[in-house]
DNA sequence: TGCAAATCGAACTGAACGGTTCGGTATTCT
DNA sequence: AGAATACCGAACCGTTCAGTTCGATTTGCA
């Protein structure tokens, strides 16, 4: 096939394309979600409309169903971005070099905080509410979310261990009870609506100080 | 006004009643509910329609529509009655008369093999996900439900550490604790449905055991 | 400039929804 | 027996939804 094939090129190596093919502008389709993401998320999956939708995302009805097959795809994929945006960067908390009990306030606060975030609690909301018609959709949230952060958590308390300071028969029920504790009292409230605002920063700090505390009390060598 | 009005009377006084008043039959409303908690928790508040919740209790739509009068009075009459179902039997288990470490043991294994169950997983999502549009409701859910545990815990803690057992600087904190490491590892995966069954005997076990551990590790005297 | 096509905007389809109405039936009280 | 009525079942109403269609308009490339 030459390079210069009339109609058919489909790769065309240049670097800077302006105009793309029907729906396949990047950015037309993360305005998209971005428009979808406002609608479902103070809608609900089922009460967002997708002329809502539409509206939101200031396109077309038509652009839309080129984008994106249909309400269910789009809320795949929108579940899926926001899954990567929202836990993509906390990896990088337990990557640096302190104290382990510092370390593990720090990692085991800003966990909770995301956790209760506005935008987060709203996100696990609808889809712990959508879990029961689309399991595997909740799975993979739950597992690029805060099964990563458990994955993170086990290496570090069994490099801790190897390393003669902590002392953690079981890691993986270790790493789940760390952050339980650092989220304890402030996250079910917030997703049954009993807490309409993000806890306070003394509430995080006293309870992942608290975790700290109890998680080390336990724990520790000396303990 | 005479007691002998002929079409008004409101109230007859007499103990065995056969016949009830359009819309005030306690069996035929109970009917009513249960075939809504079928149809509300495997289909969800939006999805769930009102003929397949007429299907489901072999009631005709208008009998369903002089019990209650509309959707949403039905879902929050049914919340409300699987509240006081659920968490109603739950309190007595802190009553007994055993050694703490037990008495937290069988409490803390019981309230985890209860919020994980089946039934009360599925309700749990179903109110978690409509508690963005009806915020009270989720809230009466979790004061009835999870709160009401947590008062039953922070009176023993404070008359565990008035007895000089416990060491409890906070024992609403503490409460929560307790119970979140009840559930860790075990509740969560369940709610996003990557756990499709309700968690093994042994996996309760052993989050209870290791609850009442680390819990006993860092509030006891000893500790 | 002129053409091809990506997008717009708005109307439309068919189905499903919540809720209402109404004549017929079965039951229970007098 | 007879009257009263709670319930049934099915048709019906207006609304709303996801998804489709199509001419008009804008946009980028040759």
């Amino acid at each position: 096939m030459p390079a210069s094939a009339p109609d058919l090129m489909p790769e065309p190596a240049g670097a800077a394309r302006r105009r793309h093919a029907a729906g396949e502008d990047p950015a037309k389709r993360d305005q998209i979600l971005e428009g979808a993401r406002q609608v479902f998320l103070e809608q609900g999956f089922d009460a967002a409309s997708m002329n809502d939708i539409c509206r939101a995302a200031g396109v077309s009805k038509g652009t839309l169903y080129v984008y994106f097959e249909g309400k269910e795809d789009l809320y795949v994929s929108l579940v899926e971005r926001e899954r990567n945006r929202l836990f993509g960067e906390v990896d990088l908390l337990l990557e640096q070099d302190l104290p382990l009990a510092e370390k593990l306030f720090l990692y085991g606060r800003r966990i909770a905080e995301l956790m209760c975030s506005d935008r987060v609690v709203r996100a696990q909301r609808i889809i712990i509410g959508t879990s029961e018609r689309m399991p595997e959709l909740g799975a993979r949230f739950y597992d690029g979310g805060m099964e990563r952060a458990q994955g993170r958590l086990r290496r570090l308390f069994a490099a801790e261990a190897a390393a003669g300071r902590l002392v953690v028969p079981d890691v993986a029920l270790a790493g789940h009870q760390f952050l339980e504790l650092c989220m304890a009292g402030l996250l079910r409230p917030r997703l049954f609506g009993k807490a309409p605002e993000p806890p306070a920063p003394e509430a995080l700090d006293r309870a992942a100080h608290g975790a700290v505390a109890v998680f080390l009390a336990a724990y520790s060598v000396s303990g």
